[in-house]
RNA sequence: GAGAUCGUAGCUCAGCUGGUAGAGCAACAGACUUUUAAUCUGUGGGUCCUGGGUUCGAGCCCCAGCGAUCUCACCA
């Protein structure tokens, strides 16, 4: 089987050999990388792992069995200090790096972080015995494991007595300075490495978006939805109105597009019978970076036959309260909550930024016209009274734009910073027709699309709609779009094959869009996005 | 795209009106059997982001560039 062959991006010189699979395959030296050679702690470390060779160790250690937790070794220890003896309970092992490391001579502290935590380690010469000249080559970074009994030092702390170890890994740059941690936002991003095992509250962030994630999941599969994955490269980059990244397929000879949505594929899926389906995966939009906006950013995207825009609604707000409870009572198990409950009822309340947000169901609702109306003083229904108004607020396009995309113009400007003072999710319903080509229209009020957006702290979280599933209205809609519109819209680019799809069939059904990065950002109070991605983009280093 | 702020030791940060580059942690040498950011003694460590300019003299002032953060703009 041909490997494709794989490069590693970086500035280091490059060895090319040839394997078994008659394959090129490059490997980078060492030896090249100037900041690695110019670091004398580097040097240092590197005698000291010669130190650990000639004490016939390997400083690449192998396997390590039997081991648990930091947390579970922790919870060997009884809660009363007295009824587990200070210097040994029950044997255990662990293993994780070096954070602290505090050496008194004949005894030495040290405490390792292991991803459930930090845990003390007493090394002592009387317990360890000969090994003990060998674990006072152990520093800073390095990963080793430690057997032995659980018990406490006379000041409370629990601490494993350490009567055996090994190292795993030994570290050659020293880590992150071990009180203030790393706080240059350019290495934790670059790096994020460093940060994670120097910043315990950016690990804690991350732990929490995956049991978010999983939450998420578990919440739906209980609903019957079924989890797919959808093309990530098309040949149309539709569902979605953003400039795409292109790229190419060489045997295909074909220009493709990094997807934008998958909602024509999910859609498709709906076409096919799956009746219930949901997609968490990246989409990717060229488009510009700030705290809100990463160029790849994860969505959850889901589908239900024979449901409208009132079930997506009931499904967000309880997923969306659901996970905002469940993330407040692991806040409020550490410190208590910022704000009582007023009322006697069940209060969610999570901090965000300068403020804090009530996930309380049931959400706040307004309709699209009357915020519209409150902040621009602009009647949606009205094409006289917007193109009124765009002139009013100096809309540069207010002679020839469309009505609709005067009114969206209007609304982001004016409309959504009043949303953003609001201490509460707010569902935003009713929007104009015109802005909404995927959506079926209000069957009252054909001027308006059965569409919602949940709003939080200004944040636009969640997007859903009443399918469209008309395909003689779907073809119309996107032949107007074309006729309007940019040739870089990709919504301007008629999607023939999801048009035909559409006339074998599409089930009446609700569709619904949320932002994961986002919803992450405000349950772990985060205001920037690149605190809640693990490698944000960044501009590459010259 | 515009503005503001920032870039100094491996890390966290000082640096006066322009006058030989500073601290803590980390490192190195040593002491220490209950520490908690251990402590104590001693030592070494710098492309002050890069390139120009002004000046007798620039980490500091000026110009340009690179990178970052934030705000605004763009983004249905």
């Amino acid at each position: 089987m041909p490997h494709p062959a794989r490069r590693r991006a970086g500035p280091l010189p490059f060895i090319t050999c040839v394997c078994r699979y008659n394959t090129q395959f490059d490997f980078c030296t060492p030896a090249g990388n100037a900041t690695v050679i110019d670091n004398p702690q580097y040097k240092d470390r590197m005698a000291r792992l010669e130190k650990w060779r000639l004490a016939g160790i390997d400083p690449y250690g192998r396997r390590v069995d039997g081991l648990i937790s930091t947390e579970q070794a922790r919870a060997l220890h009884s809660p009363n200090l007295e009824d587990t003896p200070h210097d040994g309970g029950p044997q255990a092992r662990v293993a994780g790096r070096i954070t602290l490391l505090r050496d008194i001579g004949k005894l030495i502290f040290m405490t390792i972080a292991d991803s459930s935590g930090r845990l003390q380690i007493g090394v002592a010469k009387q317990i360890l015995g000969e090994k003990f000249t060998t674990a006072k080559l152990l520093e800073l970074g390095d990963i080793a494991w430690f057997s032995g009994k659980i018990g406490h030092t006379k000041t409370g702390e629990i601490t494993l007595w350490a009567d055996d170890f090994g190292l795993a890994t030994k570290a050659l740059l020293p880590p992150p300075e071990k009180f203030h941690g790393l706080s240059d936002t350019e290495t934790r991003y670059r790096q994020r490495y460093l940060d994670l095992m120097a910043n315990p509250q950016s690990m804690e962030i991350f732990l929490a978006r995956s049991q978010i994630v999983r939450d998420m999941r578990d919440f739906l599969h209980a609903r019957n939805f079924m989890e797919v994955e959808t093309p990530m490269m098309q040949s149309l980059a539709g569902g979605a109105a953003a400039r795409p990244f292109t790229t190419h397929h060489h045997a295909l000879d074909t220009d493709l597009y990094l997807r934008i949505s998958p909602e024509l594929f999910l859609k498709r899926l709906l076409v096919g019978g799956i009746e219930r389906v949901f997609e968490i995966n990246r989409n990717f939009r060229n488009e510009g970076i700030d705290t809100r906006h990463n160029p790849e950013f994860t969505m959850l995207e889901l589908y239900e036959a024979y449901s409208d825009l009132a079930g997506m609604m009931e499904l967000t707000q309880t997923l969306v309260a659901q996970l905002a409870k469940k993330r407040a009572e692991t806040l409020h198990a550490k410190q208590p909550p910022p704000t009582p409950g007023a009322s006697g009822l069940p209060q969610i309340h999570l901090p965000y930024g300068e403020r804090v947000i009530d996930f309380t169901p049931p959400f706040i609702k307004k309709t699209y016209a009357e915020l519209l109306w409150q902040s621009a003083q602009v009647d949606l229904l009205d094409p006289a009274s917007i193109k009124a108004g765009a002139a009013r607020h100096g809309l540069e396009n207010a002679r020839q734009a469309d009505t609709d995309v005067l009114a969206g113009e209007l609304f982001e400007r004016l409309a959504e910073p009043a949303l953003a003072a609001l201490d509460q999710p707010v569902f935003v319903v009713d929007y104009p027709a015109g802005l909404c080509p995927l959506t079926r229209r209000n069957p009252q009020q054909p001027q308006l699309a059965e569409r919602f957006e949940l709003y939080v702290a200004g944040m636009e979280l969640a997007n859903a709609y009443t399918e469209l599933n008309d395909p003689l209205v779907q073809e119309a809609t996107f032949g107007n779009q074309l006729a309007g519109l940019k040739e870089e819209d990709s919504m301007a680019r008629m999607d023939q094959d999801f048009v035909e799809a559409l006339r074998y069939g599409m089930p009446p059904a609700g569709g619904l869009g949320i932002g994961i990065d986002r919803l992450v950002m405000l349950l772990t109070n985060c205001t920037s996005i690149r605190d809640v991605v693990l490698f944000p983009q960044l501009k590459p280093r010259s």
